[in-house]
DNA sequence: CTGAAAGCGCTTACAG
DNA sequence: CTGAAAGCGCTTACAG
């Protein structure tokens, strides 16, 4: 059933070789031993064994993929299922396919990032950052496979790496806030460890300064990026003696939290102004639609595609890119102005 | 860097055979040598590579995903993802990993499922039902290759397929808007060509009549799953001499369109009861809270992982699976008995 | 334009 | 308990 070259050479009546070369595009075969020999290959639906050629070719056109860190970098995470189902799609119009490798099995102390890359001999990887990094992730950045990291620093000799620009992250819900009339904000982060969400927060810090907005220390707060975890820290911001008024979130889901719990403490919740961020899908649905910072997940699934295919191909070293945010205007923040 | 097997051998002082052995756990090995091979490949942090092992042995631990069909079968679909998720997970607690095939190329016509999956010599594959299902998935379903079908029905030699039990999915929105007090009943479906919108409208019409349900025919309409669609099928109904006040939606991206047309209206929302499908985030977030039919993605994953491993090994040939859904009383059928 | 032969890194009878 | 040798299905100089 299974087809083999040394098959087709002999219904053809050439040698391997020569259908070999065809099967690789040389150019020095004559057209009709060509043209015969494709013909034969498509009749049986023979397709050359991956396994022998990655044997003796370097190119595999794997790309393996690495969800690193044992927290927020899951495979069914909202934001990065968008992510790596575009990188998918533009590595795959590249002719690329991808490999999951399942850490289940993680434990096993020789379990090691770069020794499955080398096991599989991947054309190179994307690695998703989650908090709480496997140091093996690093031995993998350190060798010569090429590396694309998405919200997590990577600086090996081939590797390069992008996130939306956090900064401005802040930066747009701080100036949403100031041009609302909002003069006192209170931040809820993610846990302390993360690197996104500290990246905010120094954001929010700066720019609050640079507006003149007060930011009180005991007003700045962390959950988890989860719902309850919003709930839980709005509660415990409107036990304080001075409560906020203008609540920005870092993700939708503590958004949405907070919400609750400011209406499950029956006070009513037009007259608090919430931004979240990521604009999931709930987001448009709450009530009030939650006024929210938008990712461009798309654009950072097709970059971080075009970035591994130059670190590939050879044609850049380092590198690394910010990706704007926007700012998606809806109800939660008391007005309509150019909504989207 | 990359160490070979020779290497190895060399290093050890032995043959590449007996490090082989070892790799492969033979036990007619000496305890010392095992032991020093052992050492030394933990040393260098050898892995034998998967090309040249694939090539002699039959198996790989990868298995190929394939998301079949043009409509709603994506990488990023809210409820494959889900899904996909804990089959790897089950997988991958197995020691396989998980091969997306990319099928952006593949206008080209020579692309073939099954072909990509002798080049790769995948284990076996799961596919991913959507609408519009390509030929070439039937080649690959027939052949030796073990296949789990998941939403879509696979008849091969080795091969199963499990899903929601569909009719159940409608007996239980009858059911529950029976004992609501319902007697009539509208039902907005998917496109008419999927197999999944089919088996709940035969289920919707079967339970009405057994529970003397009145359905109209020109209550019966049809959308695409997603919100748009809900909203545009909700006004249609909403246009007809005598209008519905119960509402069957086989998505919550429908049902929340509908409820969206509804207020639009200038209807008072708490005057319908709406059931919809599916149990997305949203559900919970919309107001009032949307009652739904949740099927047990979780189960699902995990089934399909079991029966492909006892299709891999032989255990059982053809086999199929329906798996119970659960209903999710919310508000938007006006009560909240057994709310979760 | 075509083919013989070596080699990619492994495994597996088989012989000792 | 250990190793020499053939073979898995390809590609690639090299010679013709």
């Amino acid at each position: 059933m299974k087809m083999t070259i040394k098959e087709i050479a002999k219904l053809a009546g050439v040698s391997q070789a020569t259908v070999s070369k065809i099967i690789n595009n040389y150019d020095d075969v004559g057209m009709k031993t060509k043209e015969r020999v494709l013909a034969l290959m498509d009749e049986h639906g023979y397709r050359p064994s991956y396994a022998a050629q990655s044997l003796v070719k370097k190119v595999t056109k794997v790309i393996g993929v690495i969800y690193a860190g044992k927290i927020n970098a899951n495979f069914n995470h909202p934001f990065f299922v968008e992510v790596v189902s575009t990188f998918k799609k533009t590595m795959g119009a590249e002719g690329y396919d991808l490999l999951f490798f399942s850490n289940e099995k993680f434990h096993k102390a020789d379990e090691n990032y770069l020794q499955r890359c080398q096991h599989y001999n991947v054309d190179g990887c994307i690695i998703i950052g989650g908090e709480h990094v496997e140091p093996s992730v690093d031995d993998l950045v350190q060798s010569d496979i090429p590396c694309i990291g998405v919200d997590i620093q990577l600086d090996g000799p081939h590797s390069g790496y992008i996130m939306t620009d956090n900064n401005q992250v802040s930066a747009l819900a701080v100036e949403h806030f100031y041009l609302s009339g909002q003069r006192e904000i209170a931040f809820i982060g993610g846990a302390e460890s993360s690197l996104i969400s500290n990246e905010r927060e120094k954001g929010f810090r700066e720019r609050a300064k640079a507006y003149g907005l007060q930011t009180p220390d005991d007003w700045i707060v962390y959950g988890d990026f989860f719902e309850d975890s919003g709930y839980k820290q709005m509660n415990e911001l409107l036990k304080k003696e001075r409560t906020p008024r203008a609540i920005f979130a870092i993700s939708d889901l503590m958004a949405i939290g907070a919400m609750r719990a400011i209406k499950d403490q029956g006070l009513d919740i037009r007259e608090f102004a919430i931004i979240g961020c990521d604009d999931i899908t709930a987001a448009r649905h709450v009530e009030p639609p939650l006024t929210t910072i938008r990712q461009d997940k798309d654009k950072i699934g097709r970059m971080a595609a075009y970035i591994l295919k130059d670190l590939i191909q050879g044609n850049i070293e380092r590198t690394s890119l910010k990706v704007e945010p926007d700012l998606i205007v809806r109800e939660s923040t008391g007005h309509e102005i150019g909504s989207v």
